[in-house]
DNA sequence: TATTGTTATACTCTATAACTATA
DNA sequence: TATAGTTATAGAGTATAACAATA
């Protein structure tokens, strides 16, 4: 070091800069979404799941009898990944699997009791989690956003 | 096909329920952020840009003499992967890439003529994708929703 | 001929370890 | 000894093509 104070360095710190970046709602939308993320896969990491697994076993027990591609196309992912976290699930004994009736081609998935138990408790963890991340934000607040957001996501195709 | 009219089935579209996920703030801010990043991706890709190309451009066009690691610190990403992306940027001669002076280690990062017009070009067409993809929220809406968002961001650490 | 679930595979993005040159 | 930038590489996550079974 030649003369600088370490402390001087933090006080100088970065004045930096997002003039443009800052007025872009998908910049905004990013830095918000990535501690939230971050927060959930953290706590159900301890499930052994991830983020996506969680999504599709929480709307596996609101829907049963949900067919993969159906699956897919309300979370916008491609079926071909959706296998390996649906073999997960039955293989955790979260899930279960039936082929339908009047179409063969099709699997109907079920929640089994401990799946849906298993989703109930992660989905208060998540909760929990979510809470202490946007604690900044009133109960008020976190309903505004979200209905903010389910306005922007509706207007979008 | 037995008995269904194609009418039939769409009509008896799923009344498919995300009841726990979608009390979920971290889900809500996931299915925002989709449409809005794949729009900036498409119009950024006439650019000959990424996302994350355009972020550093335009960070180091507000923030000229900004070093790669603080770069790095404030779009939240590792000091490796900004490596290609510098070089990106430097080959298609939007930056330069100059030695400081009183620490030799670093290198001091400004946007040259052509991508400052760039920047601002390419942010304008961003800004117009964003405005299409969330037309269905009012000027004061997008405000109030970035308002929302930078809490919730800040409050996250 | 079209669709569901599947396999294999490739591509993108991100993360980690270790090196060099400077401090 | 620590830091900036770099290299190489590994690991997620996601996307595409093609197949068997069924419609």
């Amino acid at each position: 070091m030649t003369e600088q104070k370490p402390e001087a360095i933090d006080t100088d710190a970065p004045p930096f800069r997002e003039n443009v970046l800052g007025e872009l709602i998908g910049y905004r939308l990013r830095r918000a979404y990535l501690p939230v993320q971050s927060a959930a896969h953290q706590v159900l990491a301890a499930y052994n799941l991830r983020v996506v697994s969680f999504s599709c076993l929480s709307i596996i027990v609101d829907n049963p009898g949900i067919v993969q591609s159906q699956l897919a196309d309300l979370l916008q992912m491609e079926r071909p990944n959706l296998v390996v976290i649906i073999d997960h699930l039955e293989t955790l004994e979260l899930i279960t699997r039936t082929k339908v009736q009047r179409d063969r081609r099709r699997y109907a998935l079920k929640a089994t009791l401990k799946g849906r138990r298993l989703r109930d408790k992660a989905a208060k963890d998540v909760r929990a989690a979510e809470e202490a991340v946007a604690g900044g934000l009133t109960v008020d607040e976190q309903a505004q956003l979200i209905a903010l957001l389910d306005k922007l996501q509706t207007g979008a195709k």
